[in-house]
DNA sequence: GGTCGATGTGGACATTGTCAACATCGAGTC
DNA sequence: GACTCGATGTTGACAATGTCCACATCGACC
């Protein structure tokens, strides 16, 4: 019963549930809560935040429609679970890029990170807009301080490696994610969605660009 | 019968139809058309796109669900004549700050008036959540020249004026639009949707500052 | 005065979120 | 080892919605 891609239920299954795993019964599903945040999270990956649709939830988890009332007050909260999946992913794809950076010089490693960060987000927005468009959905807003605090940490280190004047490090962060923010909507799901990548790629680097002259000492 | 504030309805009803008026028997309505999108874009502005449902405006209207159908093949047509409402108000919104700026000196001037581009375009956003998210929902997408083409010659003057250095010019537009636009999301409809005016205000100077910064020659 | 196409109406259907009543099962208790 | 009881699923129902179809009404034109 209940197939499921288990690697889209890493983040999810906690180990205590991952251990008592058994094959199930028809009755009792056993990981019912599990199962319903991955089909919701492959409907929101699919279709975007409208697409999260409890009765196809239940269907694809072969659940009587209903079935998910019993781990989710109502379609909101199961819309929250989406968003803060997806919101931790777009973590997860930050802090690999982050640390990818082997560059020894200073100046030239806290412009790389930040530049990252940038690079990062949108390439998660981009490549996810379904879940981005859930995890910042104005009825879910989960928690954001790991992306925020990644950005933090990338212009603590432009102030100081001496790249970014200290009279703008204050309320820096607003900016720069309004800027990543807004290319990702206009390119993910707005007017610009159909611009070829080539150009897309090469609008973002003009961007990024673009922060780092706004911040330079 | 359909009471309507005209106000609303200044942009919509265009000047043939208007001169028609008549007081209507109860059954033509006789500006349908007119008093649905207005309805509509009502509805927009109090909730957003998920809020422009079919019924509903017939009801606000005082007309029988299904008698859109006669003006609009589907929910997506009338969704794209609330879009388009948005998109207009928001370039008349720009049009008048930059118009409003008075100032001779050519260099001050274009920066005030690339300035001015960008505080409407969050004003608006700010003012008409609702509307402003409809006339960026992915299914909608409205002609985007009237903003677009203020913003290019903001941009043009301010390369003029010799405040912006000509290499930056070229594809200058898009870091611009995405500042503002993620901005306007973030604290509209986002996870800053909360924080104070005051704070707001700030922080929009800031981005403002930042932007001319990056731009600079 | 009569006809006809445009415009409204009423009814129907499938889909959805949600509530209430009932069914089933497993974990403790005697 | 049988029993009970709360957690977990199921069935059925209801109202709201988008959309289709058949019918009603009206005004412009012959």
């Amino acid at each position: 019963m209940w197939t499921l891609s288990t690697s889209s239920l890493d983040r999810l299954a906690d180990p205590e549930t991952a251990v008592t795993m058994r094959p199930v019964s028809t009755y009792h599903h056993g990981h019912l809560r599990e199962a319903l945040v991955a089909a919701a999270v492959e409907l929101g990956r699919e279709k975007g935040p409208d697409g999260i649709v409890i009765r196809e939830v239940a269907r694809r988890t072969g659940v009587s429609h209903n079935a998910a009332y019993r781990h989710f007050a109502d379609r909101d909260e199961l819309l929250r679970e989406v968003a803060t999946y997806g919101m931790d992913q777009l973590s997860a794809t930050m802090l690999k890029r982050v640390r990818r950076v082997r560059v020894t010089d200073p100046v030239e490693r806290a412009r790389r990170r930040l530049r990252e960060v940038g690079k990062a987000y949108v390439e998660y927005a981009l490549a996810e807009p379904g879940l981005f468009a859930v995890a910042f959905y104005p009825v879910t807003l989960p928690d954001l301080s790991g992306p925020y605090q990644l950005l933090t940490d990338a212009l603590d280190e432009c102030l100081e490696a001496g790249f970014m004047s200290a009279e703008k490090r204050p309320g820096a962060e607003l900016p720069c994610w309004a800027g990543v923010h807004g290319f990702s909507l206009l390119y993910g799901s707005g007017p610009m969605r159909d611009v070829p990548r080539r150009q897309r790629d090469a609008d973002l680097a003009q961007l990024l660009d673009r922060i780092e002259d706004s911040l330079r000492a």
